[in-house]
RNA sequence: GGAGAGAUGGCCGAGUCGGCUGAAGGCGCUCGCCUGCUAAGCGAGUGUAGGACGUAGAGUUCUACCGAGGGUUCGAAUCCCUCUCUCUCCGCCA
């Protein structure tokens, strides 16, 4: 959410932003609200003023057992016109606060202007794409073919867009989770949590799923709770409502969890293989941090993520989303695409973004400096560090061998039982 | 699922028959004094959010908030209703 005082002053820019944004929203009414929002305030404020005033003084009569019956029965009228007024006020903060929540964050100024994803900049290529002396296959050849993924079955029990891992498959999806929270806690500095799988709606307004994205989540029946669609909502919102001190920042926190998205609006999209699944695993970077620091944090929180395919070796490149492509949410995101060769082409793997004040506004993520009585917003920053069904996918496709084996990158096996090669499952 | 108890400021905790309680008292914290050091002691300060006026910076003032929402009343932390959460006991259960 952005600063109604900062589109009230800016708002030529924020219109702009909505443009450069492909986003087509008119933002008068939004104004409107305010002003009237505020004449109310000043006149209800007034009257109960008046209240209190008024109140003191029957409360002194009343003590020496005196009666102003005139004085009550206008004061009652007083208090009727209070009431009418609060109401409306509350009618009409609700619709500013619903236009409000629509509005997308301002993108950074380093961010390129763009329509869709064709003019996201590349901003570097990590390690090269691996050689083939045959035709390499799609993941979900390669999986079928081991016996180790199932499409077919978790169609069957689940429905489409769901995978049922087998044997070795499950196994190092597993190992992929510990592998990449091990290098983050021990190497990076973050804290591991293992949030609730589901949230509700307060948690889901904080970052931005809610309201305008209510079709992409999955909502329990007769309750206010939804699956989550990435650990980013539950993790972020860990400190909601709470005034952190300066030198408890920043915190870094990782999860995994699994994500669960309904993908409305994607039918047709990557139908085939573990890319778009209603429900993928995926271990997650939050940092919840001081203002000035929030876009070298957005810097470091992109290495580490990366360090996870360079500990893999598994050929990337980072693009930096243009203000058609970002999402709703962030002032700046970076994506890292992994090499796939069976479909050659990249694949977004993570994403890292910051959301500098939007998120703790809506949130209420504050901190306070040392000998400063003002509070101030966080800034919040996220990135999945990585996708783990993704770089499953990777490495089915980057490790496959003639022989339909798969080689299994060497720092995942430890965590494997050292096995060293994934064979046909009996 | 059944029965009961509770939710007040950073923390603990008092609020009587509704009225001078934004909230006693204590702890903590900040600043000052005192002091070989530490501790103790003394003094002052110490919630959040929104609005109005105003400023170079400041400031002045009003309103709201005692789990959330609603009701009664001239007036609600205090009374009534609904909901949420926490605790205790019983039942069930990984």
């Amino acid at each position: 959410m952005l600063d109604v005082k900062f589109v009230r002053s800016h708002f030529d820019q924020v219109s702009q932003m909505m443009r450069n944004r492909q986003t087509d929203m008119d933002l008068q009414p939004l104004l409107d609200l305010d002003a009237q929002r505020r004449s109310i305030l000043v006149e209800v404020e007034e009257l109960k003023h008046q209240r209190n005033v008024a109140n003191e003084e029957i409360s002194k009569l009343k003590r020496e057992k005196k009666e102003d019956p005139a004085r009550l029965e206008h004061m009652r009228e007083v208090s009727q016109k209070i009431k009418a007024l609060d109401q409306r006020l509350a009618a009409i903060e609700q619709e500013f606060k619903d236009l409000l929540l629509l509005i997308p964050n301002m993108p950074h100024e380093s961010v390129a202007i763009g329509r869709d994803e064709k003019d996201n900049p590349v901003v570097r290529t990590w390690g090269t794409a691996p050689r083939f002396d045959f035709d390499p296959k799609a993941h979900w050849d390669v999986g079928e073919d081991l016996g180790i993924l199932d499409f077919e079955r978790a169609a069957r029990m689940t429905g489409a867009r769901f995978a049922l891992y087998w044997g070795a498959g499950a196994a190092l999806e597993r190992a992929l989770i510990s592998f990449m929270l091990d290098v983050h806690t021990k190497r990076h500095g973050y804290t591991e949590v293992l949030p609730p799988f589901m949230v509700n709606s307060t948690s889901l307004i904080g970052t931005g799923q809610l309201p305008k994205f209510r079709e992409d989540l999955f909502k329990l029946e007769n309750r206010d709770f939804y699956l989550v669609p990435t650990a980013e909502v539950p993790v972020t919102n860990i400190h909601m409502t709470e005034i952190l001190d300066e030198d408890e920042l920043p915190k870094y926190y990782t999860a995994y969890t699994p994500c669960f998205r309904s993908e409305a609006g994607s039918h047709g999209k990557d139908t085939r293989g573990l890319i778009r699944q209603h429900q993928f695993n995926k271990v997650e970077l939050v940092k919840l941090v001081k203002p000035e620091t929030s876009y070298e944090e957005l810097e470091r929180l992109l290495q580490n993520a990366e360090a996870i395919l360079q500990a893999l070796d598994l050929h990337y490149r980072v693009v930096l989303l243009c203000t058609g492509d970002m999402g709703f949410s962030s002032s700046k995101t970076y994506d890292i695409e992994v090499w796939l060769p069976g479909q050659n082409t990249y694949r977004e793997i993570s994403s890292c973004s910051n959301f500098e004040d939007f998120q703790a506004r809506r949130a209420n993520l504050r901190f306070r400096r040392r000998g400063q009585s003002k509070t101030e917003l966080l800034h919040t920053l996220n990135g999945s560090g990585l996708a783990v069904g993704r770089t499953l996918v990777a490495i089915l496709e980057n490790y496959q061998q003639s022989d339909g084996t798969v080689v299994i990158p060497p720092a995942l096996r430890p965590y494997m039982g050292n096995m060293e090669r994934i064979e046909k499952q009996r």
